[in-house]
DNA sequence: GTGACGAATAAGTCTGACCTTTGGTTCCGG
DNA sequence: CCGGAACCAAAGGTCAGACTTATTCGTCAC
């Protein structure tokens, strides 16, 4: 499941990154590169490799003399997947969630209005698929097979948007939609409704018509704050 | 300038880093870890640790007995602030600029929503005043004090949001609006109407109308867009 | 053709040395 | 008692070299 696996000083940020973004050291801690390196049994090369890393997401700053200092929430690089994943996992998850699910709503609707004027024929197609796929999925507790859908279809709207910086949400989103599924109570069938605006949206694309393919967008957003709302104070 | 310039593994970065970003080196092309550390002159521990944080940014992927190869423009961390400053830097500075502004229009509003609910009374006085200093400012050529207040308004905005996501945001819309005024054609004096347009959004905001700020900051967002279509095409 | 084996290669890791910066401490003089 | 200058030590920064390991590619036998 970890996704930096790779080589030793993987394995540390695994273990150091969810521990920061989890708070574990208050703003202002120092620690000792020698200190981690000993404490995670590789060597200082490796550790430094890691620090670099961490220092290139802004969660640390090293300075000579003092240590790697770790910074305050407010400066981390919160559009790292890799800070997103370690913060998803940690205690303050439904607020992190939530902060998601906003940016979500203020992105998405913006985003389907684009894809309507920029989607490609095999994008409207994909689209479609994805939007049956949820349908035929929308019974029976297969959530799994809900999800994949539910996923490729927000991948596809974002992606058909035109905009870099819209297309590279989709991981975003796919970590917000898995998160619902498996970790929050998700009642065993999806909303029919959000099922419904889904086809709809796909149907707004097809069509070229942006300002329906936001609207509904919008909707669609709405309800996931909503549910939200219900499972967390 | 070069934010990243602590230590030599900076400096290999401030170079490497806008050359990839450019498209200097094809996605797939292999770099040998080696041969860079000769080019930079540095020892190959510090090209492991340049390395690794380009890998972390997804511009490179480091695989044994292949070396490092340049991962393809849609896999880029494109949220990471460095990689904004490189791309912004590079050749398609016009159609990043573009992506960029896309995403306030997007953002900002929703923001400026969630702004009128949340933000404190002393975020309100911070606001009134940043529209004030842009007014002041508006006529006569003073563009940097011009930009500096309206860097400060629109941080404030996405901070009083009271969402991380968002928040980060501030240093985005700084590197844009910084941009604007540097390098593209502006015009000598900003758009009176922009202006209007500020300072009827504090107001907005200070008398909690919700709706309001969210729609007047629209106008402000799609001005910009329109702005840019202007200059490029 | 296809599968297995072996060699070449480039990254990964570790070690130990030395350099550089910098925060704190001490000591002297006002 | 206070302030500044000189000093010192601590921690990161850099380097060079040796060794390990995984992976690719070529070869050879079947």
């Amino acid at each position: 499941m970890s996704n930096t696996g790779r080589g030793l000083h993987g394995h540390v940020l695994d273990t150091l990154g969810p521990e920061i973004t989890a708070g574990a050291y208050p703003p202002g801690s120092v620690l000792r590169t020698d200190e981690l390196a000993q404490r995670f049994e590789v060597s200082r090369s490796v550790m430094r490799e890691a620090v670099r890393v961490l220092e290139s997401m802004h969660l640390v700053e090293s300075r000579r003399r003092v240590g790697v200092t770790v910074r305050p929430a407010c400066d981390w690089n919160v559009y790292d997947p890799q800070v997103i994943r370690w913060r998803l996992a940690g205690a303050d998850r439904p607020r992190q969630l939530r902060s998601l699910t906003v940016l979500r709503s203020a992105v998405e609707p913006v985003a389907a209005g684009l894809a309507a004027r920029n989607a490609t024929a095999e994008q409207c197609a994909e689209l479609t698929e994805c939007a049956l796929g949820m349908v035929a999925n929308s019974r029976g507790g297969q959530l799994e097979g809900y999800l994949f859908h539910d996923v490729a279809f927000h991948r596809v709207i974002l992606t058909a948007s035109g905009n870099d910086m819209f297309a590279r949400l989709g991981d975003v989103v796919a970590e917000v939609l898995a998160g619902r599924t498996h970790h929050d109570v998700m009642f065993d069938d999806p909303d029919p409704a959000a099922v419904t605006l889904h086809v709809q949206v796909a149907e707004a694309v097809r069509e070229r018509d942006a300002a329906r393919a936001e609207e509904l967008t919008r909707e669609i957003t709405v309800g996931a704050l909503q549910e939200l709302d219900i499972l967390a104070p």
